[in-house]
DNA sequence: TAGACATTCAACCATTTGGTTGACGATCCC
DNA sequence: GGGATCGTCAACCAAATGGTTGAATGTCTA
């Protein structure tokens, strides 16, 4: 089930799949669309969406005869999470952290 | 000076660059001694470290006949800034979190 | 000085990758 | 039904990747 850091980092490495992640940040979006800003053909955009899927950083569901594309954020976790295991750049003290939220879920208005 | 995310992806592709990566965060470590537990050739290795220095990974330095190879954190904080951005699974605000730590180191006795 | 050791270089090979184009299968709508 | 639209498939191509082997370079040591 868990998608392989292979994959995902292998899907990661190429600046027009990041793009395309930054683009579903916004909002989920049709294969069409999200070719449109791309130079390149639409059979290489969905090449690439392919990967992704694979890799696990998206999902495509079709609807009619337009496939939607949204982000999938849990492999990006994993492989954030495979980082962070190097620990060295990342001092977090996870006890102090949770702590951290519950005082701020107490003290934030609104 | 900041290292593409194009090559750190990429070299963290890698299943050996990886295991090297977790290698290095022991110890620092000698090519020979990187080379060690792999079946690849000792070329082989060289090639994969160069990746890793290229990326921004690791830094080789030379000492007499032999070479060096050591962790540098820096590349891999690049790269999980960039996934963070993506923020749906990581909503620290870090600020915040640090005045936290700070108040709490005031106020824990020992 | 002559080996032995540590590492890289150079040439080569098979496979993967990112792109193309054109045909094709669905689906929507007039 | 028939045409436009959405997306993928298939075949192909050039370049990059990960590996090999053998020779070369630099450094330590007996």
């Amino acid at each position: 089930m868990a998608h392989s850091l292979d994959t995902i980092f292998a899907a990661l490495a190429d600046p027009t799949r990041r793009a395309i992640l930054s683009m579903l940040l916004e909002d989920d979006m049709a294969v069409t669309d999200v070719a449109e800003p791309f130079e390149i053909s639409l059979a290489a955009i969905s090449k690439h969406l392919m990967i992704l899927t694979r890799a696990g950083l998206i999902a495509q569901e079709k609807r009619g005869r337009v496939k939607w594309c949204k982000l999938e954020p849990d492999a990006m976790r994993n492989a954030s999470v495979w980082m962070q295991g190097f620990g060295q750049f990342e001092p977090v003290n996870l006890d102090a952290f949770e702590r951290f939220l519950e005082t701020e879920l107490d003290s934030t208005p609104e």
